[in-house]
DNA sequence: GCGACTTTGTTCCTGCGTTCACAAGCGGCT
DNA sequence: AGCCGCTTGTGAACGCAGGAACAAAGTCGC
């Protein structure tokens, strides 16, 4: 592989030399990744970026850039090796260990989470479960029993949880983010529909999923041209 | 992650006006929305720049930008009225018709977002949940009865669905969300860790949970600079 | 073994989005 | 009434991501 170009990020004293691959291509090497190991139970030994990127809906070349930060495993002429490279993407994502995944908030929406397949099928599986409702505490659910959210900090150092998911009501949010950060975890998925204030070193992904809805309508009114409600909207006339 | 599958913007006759707001604003737009109604609780009648920016967590610039698509409501030296705020930002987002929502896929995941009190507050009223269990069929549901996918078509024909939300496993995704489709549902919300296939006329986002958690687990370790079992990553990767 | 074909990896370029910076405008104060 | 300070709204610059095109490289057929 040739020495890329994109060292040069000299933002202070510690030179960052991470930061090489762009976030958007992390996001779609998750994409990738899931594609490819989706092929690989149907037998597919190997794909060209073209077909690839067909399956991700993604461009080609933005395909083949995006795995060019991983590394130089396709063969010319042929294509990639799907086992080869789902390996090195997840060694560039971090997935050679598993992370283990507090979730708070037993609610709707939080026992889903806790239930939910997809995280263990990943490497992520969900080892300690918080709620504030006394009546939750104890209950055994999928081979865990509820915590009280006081003992956060206390468990996640122990479980060496890295991941916290977020899904309490929004009060009691920044609350249990503190708690989560206080026990060492660095990575939060939130739930909870407002922005949480943390550490430098702490990340947090916020899921807002009635702003997704949000985002979906403000496209239906601009492809059908109404306002919903049958009249066709004058962008100059309502912006005054 | 949310994935925008598709930007079309159709040659329709009145597209230049439109097209003025970038699909990232729009998504920061829903976030102000959710300050602003937030802070108007709070008996805030007025914020500035400045002070929504930082709790939106966006720069200033940036909002005020985002802002001034949507019209020029602020006040010089005072900042914005944030009750007309939210009034013109849910105009611009379409929101002033409520948009009703079909949940498919009664499992953990369709059952906790079929009571998702997030939707119905935000504008979005759940009106139709559809399932292929049987077990599921006629079972009430927080108002609703569960009706089998394959009246898709026809009840959200009836209820004016406008959103359709796919909860189902990926081998059932595609099937349903062309029968959403035949429904005359032209927005998308999918959990399905896949890729859809639609018409142009159908915008998908998709909500892929296990991949938020590798993207953070990427973070994690380019923070940390080890791969999590001690190992210093890629020197390669470091150097650059 | 050699040529032609296929596909990768990379470079260049274009366009968009974000940020900076400043002029215009409004309210408050004297 | 006029000045001053604060905040908006926007024009310009910067940086980054995405797409087209191409050269390198490897394979398959003959």
């Amino acid at each position: 592989m040739t020495v890329h170009e994109h060292g040069r990020y000299s933002t202070g004293i510690q030179d960052l030399p991470y930061r090489a691959v762009p976030d958007a291509a992390v996001a779609r090497l998750a994409v990738y990744l899931r594609v490819l190991t989706s092929m690989i139970e149907q037998g597919v030994t190997t794909m060209s970026s073209e077909v690839l990127a067909g399956a991700a809906g993604v461009n080609s070349a933005t395909l083949r850039k995006d795995l060019s930060h991983v590394g130089s495993y396709g063969t010319r002429g042929v294509g990639y090796d799907t086992a080869r490279l789902v390996e090195n993407i997840e060694r560039l994502l971090g997935l050679t260990r598993h992370h283990s995944i507090a979730v708070v908030g037993i609610g709707n929406l939080g026992h889903a989470l806790a239930n939910y397949p997809g995280f263990p099928d990943r490497g992520f599986p969900v080892t300690a479960l918080f709620d504030l409702d006394e009546d939750l505490i104890g209950v055994p659910l999928g081979g865990l029993s509820v915590d009280h959210v006081d003992s956060i900090p206390a468990v996640c150092a122990e479980r060496e949880v890295t991941i916290g998911v977020i899904c309490t009501p929004v009060p009691a949010a920044q609350v249990v983010c503190d708690l989560l950060v206080a026990g060492g975890v660095q990575c939060i998925l939130n739930f909870a529909p407002m922005v949480l204030q943390v550490p430098d070193d702490v990340e947090v992904r916020r899921v807002d999923l009635a702003a997704e809805l949000q985002i979906l309508s403000f496209h239906q009114v601009r492809r059908c041209g109404t306002n919903g409600v049958g009249q066709v909207v004058d962008p100059i006339a309502v912006s005054r």
